[in-house]
RNA sequence: GGAGGGGUGGCAGAGCGGUUGAAUGCACCGGUCUUGAAAACCGGCGUAGGCUAAUAACCUACCCAGGGUUCGAAUCCCUGCCCCUCCGCCA
């Protein structure tokens, strides 16, 4: 949520950064809502001063043992003015609270405008993509061919099993999917400095509201039937930025981070035929998630930091990759500020996201109430979150197989590996 | 699943339907005293919104959440959520 305030103090730069995200604002309907909403909480609030003030005297009446019952009639239809006077400002507050809450953060100044990704912009390369002397297989021909123990990425099992964008994984596939897991978190909370937290696979709505998925973006997640309106996280950033939900930390505390590694369930609705062959696009995949809360004007280097976390892990796999800066359009509604990671897929002769990161600013955390205390006002101050995938595990995976194949059909494991394969850096 | 108890400020813990945003203690901040510290004493000490030049004053709301009764609710009623104890079941 944005800063209500901003809507007063500076309509134009509200007007301006949402332009770059193809957002026409209707500034003066905007501002129409927020002035009813105001007059309506002013006439609210004077009745209520008032109604106070009569309450008083009726009690202190009533103790000096006078009659009351002038005072009573002279308070008959207070109750009913107050009733609809908070009856039109519940309104007025909702009307405006509806369109305020569904707009997106206002990008950073340096963010480019653009409607989606082919406007994006490359900022840097590292490595360089391998060329072959043969012809590449994808993650799928080369996951599906190993059947020693049976096929050890069977799609077809899950698709019994499940449906479609669902795995199975056997044998040396599914420890190599958990190394990846071990490999990374190992890499932040020893090399990085974060701290490792476990938590829920189902949020409630209180958490999905506060980092932005609801109300807006309910269709991307999927719902659980039940006594208890669950939801199952699309991502880990829900349960782990929400822990400082409603929160006040000290100074000394920060920044605060916090690695996390969950399953993601995604409905992907509305991507239906994008990637339907493997792993890329699943309803279920594994993620190692990182999450920072930092003093607001720490913000922008700890985007830098956390970018830098998440690329130590794929210099560290060898996996060829480009940095992208994304485009006005192409962000997720709550980030001020991404930049996605797309790494090498032969297969596909491109670079694919396996890793967004982004700064929310303050977006989130006004949501969420998620503050410090600032020693120098000695008040809460909204902190800044931020996070990014350190990294996504199965398209790591599926990079690790399309990168890493020779031309006898082995594929062969990077060495930062072989601790968590038993010795073994071959598949 | 069954039976009972409870949710008040950072913590502990009072609170008859009426001047209670809420006693008291601890913690914390400032001051006096002290060579310094401790102790003692004095003062301060919640959050959000509105109004405003103001992070001043003032107004409003908030004692788990949402409804209700009443001129007036932390206090009475209903619903929900959460916590605790006992029994059953269980990884």
């Amino acid at each position: 949520m944005l800063d209500p305030r901003l809507l007063r103090s500076d309509p134009d730069q509200l007007q301006q950064g949402l332009a770059k995200r193809g957002i026409s604002l209707d500034l003066a309907s905007l501002q129409s809502l927020d002035e009813k909403r105001r007059h309506w909480q002013q006439e609210m609030e004077r009745l209520q001063s008032e109604r106070n003030a009569q309450a008083k005297k009726i009690g202190k009446a009533k103790a000096a043992g006078e009659d009351v019952a002038p005072l009573l009639a002279a308070v008959s239809d207070l109750g009913d003015r107050l009733d609809a006077a908070k009856a039109s400002a519940a309104e007025a507050q909702d009307a405006f609270q509806d369109t305020w809450l569904g707009l997106p953060n206002i990008p950073q100044s340096d963010v480019p405008a653009g409607e989606n990704e082919s406007e994006n912009v490359e900022i840097r390369r590292w490595g360089t993509p391998k060329t072959f002397d043969f012809d590449v297989e994808d993650h799928v021909t080369l996951g599906e061919r190993d059947a020693r123990h049976g096929m050890a990425m069977d799609f077809a099992a899950a698709t019994k099993l499940t449906g479609s964008r669902f795995v199975v994984m056997r044998g040396q596939m599914a420890r190599l999917h958990r190394a990846l897991i071990q490999f990374m978190l190992d890499e932040h909370t020893l090399q990085h400095g974060y701290e490792e937290v476990y938590v829920p696979y189902m949020v409630n709505d209180d958490s999905l509201m506060g980092t932005g998925q609801l109300p807006k973006f309910s269709e991307d997640l999927f719902k659980l039937e039940g006594e208890k309106p669950y939801y199952l996280i699309p991502t880990a950033e829900v349960p782990v930025t929400n822990l400082l939900r409603g929160e006040i930390v000290a100074a000394e505390q920060l920044p605060i981070q916090y690695a996390c590694h969950t399953p993601c369930f995604r409905s992907e609705a509305g991507s239906h035929g994008r990637d339907t062959r493997g792993m890329i696009r699943q309803h279920q995949f594994e993620k190692v998630e990182l999450v920072q809360f930092v003093h607001p004007k720490k913000s922008d280097e700890a985007l830098v930091s956390l970018t830098q976390h998440a690329e130590n892990i794929l210099q560290k796999l060898e996996l060829p990759y480009r940095v992208m800066q994304l485009c006005g359009g192409d962000m997720g509604a709550s980030a001020a500020r991404t930049i996605d990671l797309e790494v090498w897929l032969p297969s596909q002769e491109c670079y694919r996201e396996i890793s967004s990161c982004s700064n929310f600013e303050d977006y989130q955390a006004r949501r969420m109430q998620a503050r410090w205390r600032n020693p120098e006002t000695g008040k809460p101050e909204l902190l800044h979150t931020l996070n990014g995938s350190g990294l996504a595990i199965g398209r790591t995976l599926v990079a690790l197989l399309e990168n890493g194949q020779q031309a006898d059909g082995r594929v062969v494991l990077p060495e930062v590996l072989r601790p968590y394969l038993g010795g073994q850096i071959e598949l």
